[in-house]
DNA sequence: AGGCGCTTGTGAAGGCGTGCACAAATCGCG
DNA sequence: CGCGATTTGTGCACGCCTTCACAAGCGCCT
């Protein structure tokens, strides 16, 4: 059994980092996650009206260090102007090539039960660079369904579908049960990049990318901090003035 | 990650005990984000059957490094048996301990939407040491609804509700717009812990948790990844080899 | 009892990411 | 036209994380 996991690294002494071709400097993996912060955060700002925006500002509308910010867009190339800022419009462009977004990307969606409809029914895909072209379920049931204007159609159908619509990201909402068997279905119809709901680790060949949320995942990792937190708070001192409110407010 | 970083540790040298009165050892906050993994895979082989599973054979179900598994475990303490490998049910016992589990935390979501719906009707909940004990809205047209069980409560009951059940995690399945909002809310009534779904950053007090979840990063960042992809099959040969051809910048 | 194979636990090395601090660059204004 | 205020871009040091490689420990078989 050999799961494999996306992106490079994987083991190390063999071809070592196959991204060095590319026509971008080679980004970063931690910059590449937060680019899509810095986009949501300059569209913000490009509708409130501003023009440009100097890095402390971009920063604190992201959640991120100032620092961290200037050399994370160092690396697209320079596109800030020293004693002004950045240009929004501009860098909101230059992101968005970088990330590929200049072109929508067709997805697709396997999965239509609680968390498939959910997500078919969400818009904040279109607003940033996606568009939901297909809709696969297994469950005859749920097969010819409509919704949000888009037909339910048989996983079977999956193959040819995804040619024709050109798809190149999947999206899997079915149990964990099924999940690898539909990302076969997914990586033999050509897509090669894979968004996991499922709780469970995907096998796929080298190439294909796939990420995963898994809530509860993150809920257990909440959950550690609060038996932390607890295990602190036993000590004398009971929780110090937090019943004022809050403090801090978002700058700028 | 969260704009929220928790670490503390402001100098260093814990050269032992520190000032850290906590009944764990520090985890490094890479180990915690993997521990849920591996339970997840403790518990799938524990279904199968298995009494014990060697560091290999768990790192393959959870998807990770050998070695590393094994470092993440030795910081738990010394739960293996060498020659033979992970008792798989003390050592569930074990992580979940760590990750506080063994009491089930109390969860309300906030915002019955589209993806709240979703979110309350999802089983995975119970099943990994949660448990949903309150919706809130504060859309009147929402307020009453029963769902799963529960009524959906108008948010300004929040406060009195989260005392009353003892409401350590929130969930924010709202609008961007009213996110800030609901944060402040769930803080004043002292929630500890958010698991945010709206694409925006949340400001919360020191010692405040924040997760959060944005489908949309995550989509940007397989496109980045496809852009990438298709950057390198536009070159000739399309190989994956890296032959010749040295990287090259775009003009700029 | 002893040897042998297997697996854990860990020391060490290297890579990656972060954040500070500052020189370089640009604008606005007198 | 030059000067000061401002902000970018980055060299550098440090700490975290990953990975290799191997000694120590354990059970089983002869
Ligand atoms: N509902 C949530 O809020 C939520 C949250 C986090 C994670 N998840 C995960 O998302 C997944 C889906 O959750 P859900 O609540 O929507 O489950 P669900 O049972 O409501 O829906 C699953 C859907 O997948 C379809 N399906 C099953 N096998 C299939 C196959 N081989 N090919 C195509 N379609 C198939 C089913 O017909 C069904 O429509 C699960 O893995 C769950 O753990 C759900
Ligand atoms: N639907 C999805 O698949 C999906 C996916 C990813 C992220 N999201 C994000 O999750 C959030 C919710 O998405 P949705 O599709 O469910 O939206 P929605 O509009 O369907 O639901 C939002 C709900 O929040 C309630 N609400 C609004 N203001 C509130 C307040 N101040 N207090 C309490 N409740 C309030 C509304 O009454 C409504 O019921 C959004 O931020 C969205 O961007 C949704």
């Amino acid at each position: 059994m050999s799961q494999q996991r996306h992106g490079n690294t994987p083991g190390n002494a063999d071809g070592g980092r196959a991204g060095s071709v590319t026509a971008f400097p080679d980004l970063p993996e931690a910059t590449i996650a937060r680019l899509p912060e810095y986009l949501r955060a300059l569209h913000n700002l490009g509708e409130a009206g501003a023009d440009t925006v100097s890095s402390e500002g971009l920063a604190a509308a992201a959640g991120v260090n100032s620092a961290k910010l200037r050399k994370d867009l160092s690396h697209l190339g320079s596109y800030g102007t020293r004693g002004v800022g950045y240009d929004v419009a501009l860098l909101i462009d230059q992101i968005e090539y970088v990330l590929g977004l200049d072109q929508r990307r067709a997805v697709c969606l396997v999965g239509l039960g609680n968390l498939g409809h959910a997500l078919a029914g969400y818009d904040g895909f279109a607003s940033r660079g996606f568009k939901i072209v297909a809709l696969f379920d297994a469950d005859p049931s749920k097969v010819g369904e409509e919704i949000q204007g888009l037909i339910v159609r048989h996983i079977e159908e999956l193959g040819r579908v995804a040619v024709e619509e050109n798809i190149a990201i999947g999206v899997i909402a079915t149990p964990a049960g099924a999940a690898q068997a539909v990302a076969d279905v997914l990586v033999d119809a050509g897509v090669t990049s894979i968004l996991n709901f499922a709780p469970c680790v995907l096998s796929v060949p080298s190439g294909v990318d796939v990420r995963k949320v898994d809530l509860a995942i993150e809920l257990q990792i909440l959950s550690f901090h609060e038996h932390r937190k607890a295990s602190l708070t036993a000590l004398p001192g009971g929780r110090s003035a937090t019943a004022a409110g809050n403090q801090e407010a978002v700058g700028s």
